[in-house]
RNA sequence: CGGGGUGUAGCGCAGCUUGGUUAGCGCGCAUGCUUUGGGAGCAUGAGGUCGGCGGUUCGAAUCCGCCCACCCCGACCA
C-alpha cells in the first residue's frame, strides 16, 4: 500500500461532533466518517481493520462448525407476523413499503428470516445439528445513536442461529459458541468478561453478554474477582447481609412535609439504609408496592422478571391521583392493604426501621418487618452496588462500566413454535426445533478496540486487527537514493508476506509521524538519518513506545515473529 | 418525547449583544522559492445560497417566526 495514492483523509483537529475517543481517533485517523446521526462510511482502513475483525470472526466460528450464509435486509412483513414481532418489536424497525403499498422492515436482526429458512428446508433429525451465521448490515432505529459506532442505527454484526433436536444439544451449541465468542475476543486483543444477562426483546433463558471493559461503556456488569462471579447489573445477585436499625417501639412521628429518603432520613437522623423505600408500581393497571432499602434502587429488569411482564411503570402523578388512597411521601407497608407488597430479600427480619404511615406527614419508627407486617413475597429486587458481598462467596462484589460487543441466547422453542420449525424424530415424530442465537457487534467492537488501545496522539490496534502490519517512513523520500532504499526495503517486506503501508509522500516528518500515530499501525520503520549513516533502520513500536536500531532484515524477523506468536 | 446547546469555506472557530462598505482568522488546498527526525517559512491564489423558508427594515450572518440538521443530559429501548 502506498500512502501517496491512500485515500485516508486525517485531521489535525477533532471533529466537534465527536466525543469519545474511539469516535474522535477514527474519524482523525481517516478511518470513518460521519454521514448522518448514527450513520458512517467506512474509508480504506477503515474497512481493512473491519475484515480483519471479519475474517477472525470467520475463522472461529467456522472452527465451531458454523457454515455462514447471506440473508436479506429487506425482509417482507408476513414473516414478522408469524413471530408476532410485526407490531411488538416497535419504532426501532425501520419500516418502509414498496411500490405496491406491501410492507417491509429493514432487518434489526434475523430470527424471523432465519427461522423461516431453517423451517422450509429441514424435516429429519438427520439434519440437525445446524449452525448457521452471517455478517452484514443491520438497522436500528435508536432513539438516540451516539458514541460514534458504539450506538449506530446502520452497523455491521455478525448473528448466528443454532438448531438443535433437543435441550442438550442446544447447551451443547451454546458452549460451543462461548467458546469461539472467547477465542475471537482474545483474538481482537481486548480485555472482556462474559456476564449473565437478561434475555430482552429476543427472548429465551439462558444468556451471556461478552462485555469490553471500558469508562464509555453504556453497560454496567458487577463481578467478583474472588470466584469469577459475573453478571449485568440489571440482574447481579449479591449476598444481604442482617439490615436493623436502632431498636425502639413502634410509634407515629410527625414529618411535616418530609417525603424524600433524604429529607426523611436527615430530619428523623436515621441512616437512609433504615429506611423503608415503598415505591408504587403499576403493574398492568394495578398498583403493585416494590419496598427496598432506603439507600437502593430497585431494578426494574430484576422487577420484569418477577412480574412476568414488561407491562409496568413506576406511578405518575396521574396515578397519584387515580389511587388517592396511597400518600404520595408517606406511602409505606404496615396497614396497605389490597395490593401485592414484593419486598427485597435484604428487608427480611428487618427491625427498627422507618417508613411511611399512609398518613399525610407522619412515618413510622420501631417498625419490624414480620411483625408490623407480612410482604407477600420476598425477592431479590435490589440493584447490587459497588462493594456490596458476592452472592456465591466471600468476595466483594465490583461494579464495572462496559460495552456489550456480544450477546449468546439460548432461545429454546421460542420461534420454532410460533413460526412451526420441526423436525420428524427417530420414531416419526414431529418435534420443535431447540435453538440459540448468537451475536456480535463488529462495528462496535472495532471501536471498543480503539477505546482500549489509544494514547492521545492516536490509535495502537492490536497486531491481528492492524490495517497493516509495519509503516515503513522514509524521511527526505525526495532524496534518490533515499527513496531507492525505501522502495528496496518496502519488496522486501512484501515479499515476507508483510502487509506494509509505505509512506511515500515527500512530506516533513512531523507530519509523516503525526499520520502514523494516527494511524496506528503496531510496528514502525523510520529509514532517516540512522540509515544514512549505518545503514540501519529504526523500529518503533506503537503500543509501548519501545524503538531499537536494528538492521532491515532483523526488522522484518522480528515483526515475522510476533505475526508467528498470534498464528498470523 | 422533555431539557440544554450548536449550525458562518474541506476541518476548527470569531463576528450576532447594539442591523450599515468587498464576511474574518487558524489549519487544509493550489503555485513558486526556501526548508525536512515530531503537524516548517515567505509570497501569491482559489474556495462562502452565513442550515432552509418566510417576515421586519432603505439595508439582515446579525432582529422576529416557522422548519430542518447535528451534539450533550435525561426519559425510552436492551
Amino acid at each position: 500500500m502506498r500512502q501517496s495514492r491512500l485515500f485516508a483523509p486525517t485531521l489535525k483537529e477533532s471533529p466537534a461532533d465527536a466525543e469519545i475517543a474511539s469516535h474522535r481517533l477514527l474519524v482523525r485517523g481517516g478511518f470513518l466518517r460521519r454521514v448522518a446521526s448514527g450513520i458512517y462510511d467506512f474509508l480504506p482502513l477503515g474497512v481493512r481493520v473491519l475484515r480483519k475483525i471479519e475474517g477472525i470472526i470467520r475463522e472461529e466460528m467456522n472452527r465451531e462448525g458454523a457454515q455462514e450464509v447471506v440473508l436479506p435486509i429487506l425482509q417482507p412483513r408476513e414473516l414478522w407476523e408469524e413471530s408476532g414481532r410485526w407490531s411488538r418489536y416497535g419504532d426501532e424497525m425501520m419500516r418502509l413499503k414498496d411500490r405496491a403499498g406491501r410492507d417491509f422492515g429493514l432487518g434489526p436482526t434475523h430470527e424471523e428470516m432465519i427461522t423461516a429458512l431453517v423451517r422450509d428446508n429441514i424435516s429429519s433429525y438427520r439434519d440437525l445439528p445446524l449452525n448457521l451465521y452471517q455478517i452484514g448490515a443491520k438497522f436500528r432505529d435508536e432513539v438516540r445513536p451516539r458514541f460514534g459506532l458504539l450506538r449506530a442505527r446502520e452497523f455491521i454484526m455478525k448473528d448466528a442461529y443454532s438448531f438443535d433436536r433437543d435441550e442438550e444439544g442446544m447447551r451443547e451449541s451454546y458452549r460451543a459458541m462461548y467458546r469461539a465468542y472467547s477465542r475471537i475476543f482474545d483474538r481482537c486483543g481486548v480485555r472482556w468478561m462474559a456476564v449473565e444477562a437478561d434475555t430482552g426483546l429476543i427472548g429465551g433463558d439462558v444468556s451471556h453478554e461478552f462485555m469490553v471493559l471500558a469508562g464509555v461503556g453504556e453497560d454496567r456488569v458487577a463481578y467478583c474477582e474472588g470466584c469469577g462471579y459475573a453478571a449485568n447489573i440489571n440482574l447481579a445477585e449479591f449476598r444481604r447481609e442482617p439490615l436493623s436499625g436502632p431498636e425502639r417501639p413502634l410509634e407515629k412521628v410527625s414529618t411535616p412535609g418530609q417525603k424524600t429518603v433524604e429529607e426523611v432520613s436527615g430530619f428523623l437522623g436515621v441512616e437512609p439504609r433504615h429506611l423503608i423505600k415503598c415505591l408504587m408500581y403499576l403493574v398492568e393497571g394495578k398498583p403493585v408496592a416494590v419496598l427496598v432499602p432506603g439507600d437502593r434502587e430497585a431494578g426494574e429488569v430484576k422487577l420484569e422478571r418477577v412480574l412476568g411482564t414488561s407491562e409496568f411503570r413506576l406511578f405518575h402523578q396521574g396515578d397519584w391521583d387515580n389511587f388517592p388512597q396511597y400518600v404520595q411521601g408517606f406511602v409505606g407497608p404496615v396497614g396497605l392493604d389490597g395490593v401485592d407488597v414484593l419486598a427485597d430479600l435484604s428487608l427480611r427480619g428487618a427491625r427498627g426501621m422507618v417508613c411511611g404511615s399512609n398518613e399525610e406527614d407522619h412515618h413510622l419508627v420501631g417498625v419490624e418487618v414480620g411483625r408490623d407486617f407480612q410482604p407477600n413475597r420476598f425477592l431479590d429486587l435490589a440493584l447490587a452496588r459497588d462493594g456490596d458481598p458476592c452472592p456465591r462467596c466471600e468476595g466483594v462484589l465490583r461494579v464495572a462500566a462496559g460495552i456489550e460487543v456480544g450477546q449468546i441466547f439460548q432461545l429454546g422453542l421460542k420461534y420454532s413454535l410460533s413460526m412451526g420449525c420441526t423436525y420428524t424424530d427417530e420414531k416419526g415424530e414431529e418435534r420443535p426445533v431447540h435453538m440459540g442465537c448468537y451475536g456480535i457487534g463488529v462495528t462496535r467492537l472495532m471501536a471498543a478496540i480503539v477505546e482500549q488501545h489509544h494514547d492521545e496522539r492516536g490509535i495502537r490496534w492490536p497486531l491481528e486487527v492492524a490495517p497493516a502490519h509495519v509503516h515503513l517512513v522514509p524521511l527526505n523520500y525526495e532524496k534518490e537514493e533515499r527513496r531507492k532504499a525505501a522502495e528496496d526495503l518496502y519488496r522486501q517486506l512484501l515479499e515476507e508476506g508483510l502487509e506494509v503501508l509505505l509512506d511515500d509522500r515527500e512530506e516533513s516528518a512531523g507530519v509523516k509521524f503525526a499520520d502514523s500515530d494516527l494511524f496506528g499501525i503496531p510496528y514502525r520503520l523510520v529509514l532517516g538519518r540512522v540509515y544514512e549513516e549505518s545503514g540501519k533502520v529504526e523500529l518503533q513500536v506503537r503500543s509501548t513506545g519501545e524503538r531499537a536500531v536494528i538492521s532491515p532484515e532483523e526488522a522484518a524477523g522480528q515483526v515475522r515473529q510476533a505475526l508467528g506468536r498470534i498464528g498470523a
